[in-house]
DNA sequence: ATCTTTAATGCAATTTTGTCGCATTTGTTA
DNA sequence: TAACAAATGCGACAAAATTGCATTAAAGAT
């Protein structure tokens, strides 16, 4: 299953990397001036996260947003920090401090979604 | 505005106490043997939160989960802790460890939400 | 340049999660 | 026991995300 390259894939993620934050779904949706079909934005979202080109947090309000990976990241956080929202101006960003935790005995993690939410630089 | 005990709420803590864990309203639902309306249950989750008495946790998959807070917990976790989601079994519990991190500058944190996830002691 | 394959898309419907308005019921206190 | 207001049930609704299916369009082969 090769991906192949299309507009709507080079459009989401140059909204992405304009932003340098992370972009849910319908916020990606209105800074692409293309009509693009709503799934199809999900589908391309999901198939970068797949790709390890995104990765997705969760924020507390249970949506879904989306920011560039390390790799396709010009700066130099890793993927296991933490996000954070802010109350004000309701963006999402990753923070450049890593989660650091230890877990009980017999405990594996795989995967990290830590959003701390507050008041950012540019709001207080 | 002050709160009445109603078998609904009394029910809801029992099972909440019971299971020990982080629980979803659906999950909460099929555990009490009662015929409690879907948005009644939500109403008193939700009431339980503002009071205090439980914590919300959004997981990864968008969903709510609650779980009893340390007051009415007889374990000696605080808040803000880190939350665990088991792949295997798919329970969310509340870790001991606390969640420690720094902020940039400037910048204020009113809540957390911090979930990882893999497999816990009892699924390894 | 054209054909072929199959990934990607659009559209509509569906699912899931959670909330809300409003009439009715029921705790609580006087 | 009466009265007030909190709590509930019901239905409708909203938002987020996914899915099936028919159609379109990349990318490599001819």
């Amino acid at each position: 299953m090769k991906r192949r390259n299309t507009p709507t894939k080079e459009a989401v993620l140059e909204v992405l990397k304009t932003a340098g934050k992370a972009m849910s779904q319908d916020a990606i949706e209105q800074e692409i001036h293309m009509d693009i079909n709503r799934a199809t934005i999900y589908r391309v979202l999901n198939r970068f996260c797949e790709d390890g080109v995104l990765h997705r947090i969760v924020a507390d309000d249970g949506k879904q947003y989306f920011a560039l990976s390390d790799k396709n990241d010009n700066n130099k956080v890793s993927d296991n920090h933490f996000h954070f929202k802010c109350l004000a101006c309701d963006t999402i960003e990753c923070l450049p401090n890593k989660v650091s935790f230890t877990v009980p005995n017999a405990y594996s993690v795989a995967h990290m979604n830590c959003v701390l939410t507050g008041i950012c630089k540019d709001c207080s």
